[in-house]
DNA sequence: CGTAATGTTGATGTGTGTCAACTTTGGTGG
DNA sequence: CCACCAAAGTTGACACACATCAACATTACG
């Protein structure tokens, strides 16, 4: 059971990649995201502290992995794993996160507009990389928000724009965000 | 372990119900969607034989199951499953294709055009309620399929009329449709 | 300090949502 | 079995939100 630390944009793991052990993020956030041919990025999932970033054992890896801040991740065997006493149990829960997260993020695609999209999208990045309350780093690009959202980077600056002159959402550092009643989760 | 049997339009389960039993679709086709406020469905997945509607043990279920054709469900107490040898790694197996499934929803969802999002989803279709090659039974509704999609029924309505035109698609039956090369799996 | 990456803002076009009228299908009861 | 009605589907006209293209500003980093 060995633990790798990784810097901001590093790869962690690539499409294709053998599964093997089970990556457990222990500090840190990393985005989950595929590539298509055409060079279009989808990001599947946003991914914190305490949570797995794949659960494929046998299988190839579909997707890449990339920390967005230094991050320590915890490698642990499938086999040990499933084993210990509780540790199938806990599996499982784990991934009944991941899928109620996923479906959270198949609940925001499928609402039309930019705006309840990218409220939709806070709400999960507060979950997700969670700091106090109302308190928001976003590590992200506008270009993986936009991946995320299934929006434009031009939509997502523009949204952003405007939330913060309607005063719903202030800048109070590099990117760090102060969010107002109406975005909190 | 008891088995249960539905007709077309039987709600399985609801949102709020007990999770408890793990039940297991046996035969038929079932969709799983929430509701919200405003009235507005959101389909989450579809199901064919085989698939675990939901795997919630102890809490309640968020979505609601309604069968599409008339179905057969296995409902497996979740200690006897777990209890068995191979039945954590079975279970491990089931919920991982649950989260393939929901990121191939993702990814469909963030494809920007009707006829893109579309086909993703006839190919979605053709894997979950599969007959043989190039043949298709889509027990669902124009107003289902649009929930699925993220787009409105009436742009659903037109694609498929296009689609029949151009004898990309054509019905072979009420609700079966036989699908040209560029809809196939 | 200089350059590339990221972000902002404006002008314009278009795909799909919306609203509305109409047609077809399917189920129910007489 | 047919008549009727509600539900589902089709098709058209129109508008608007967001994508696209483009110029420019700011930030980050060597």
């Amino acid at each position: 059971m060995s633990s790798k630390h990784f810097n901001s944009k590093d790869t962690i793991f690539a499409a294709g990649d053998a599964g093997g052990a089970l990556p457990k993020l222990i500090s840190g956030a990393v985005i989950l995201y595929t590539l298509f041919d055409d060079g279009r990025r989808q990001v599947l999932d946003l991914a914190g502290p305490g949570d797995f970033l794949h659960f494929d054992v046998e299988d190839q890896v579909d997707y890449y992995a990339e920390a967005l801040v230094p991050s320590e991740v915890l490698f642990f065997p499938a086999t040990e794993l499933l084993a210990a006493p509780d540790g199938a149990a806990f599996l499982l829960e784990q991934m009944r996160d991941r899928l109620a997260m996923e479906r959270r993020h198949v609940t925001m695609l499928s609402h039309k507009g930019a705006e309840e999209r990218l409220s939709d999208f806070i709400r999960m990045a507060s979950d997700c990389l969670g700091q106090e309350e109302g308190q928001l780093e976003l590590p992200l690009t506008r270009q993986q928000i936009a991946d995320f959202t299934g929006l434009t980077l031009e939509t997502v600056s523009r949204t952003f724009a405007r939330w913060e002159r309607e005063n719903i959402m202030t800048k109070v550092g590099r990117r760090t965000y102060h969010l107002h009643e109406r975005l909190a989760a």
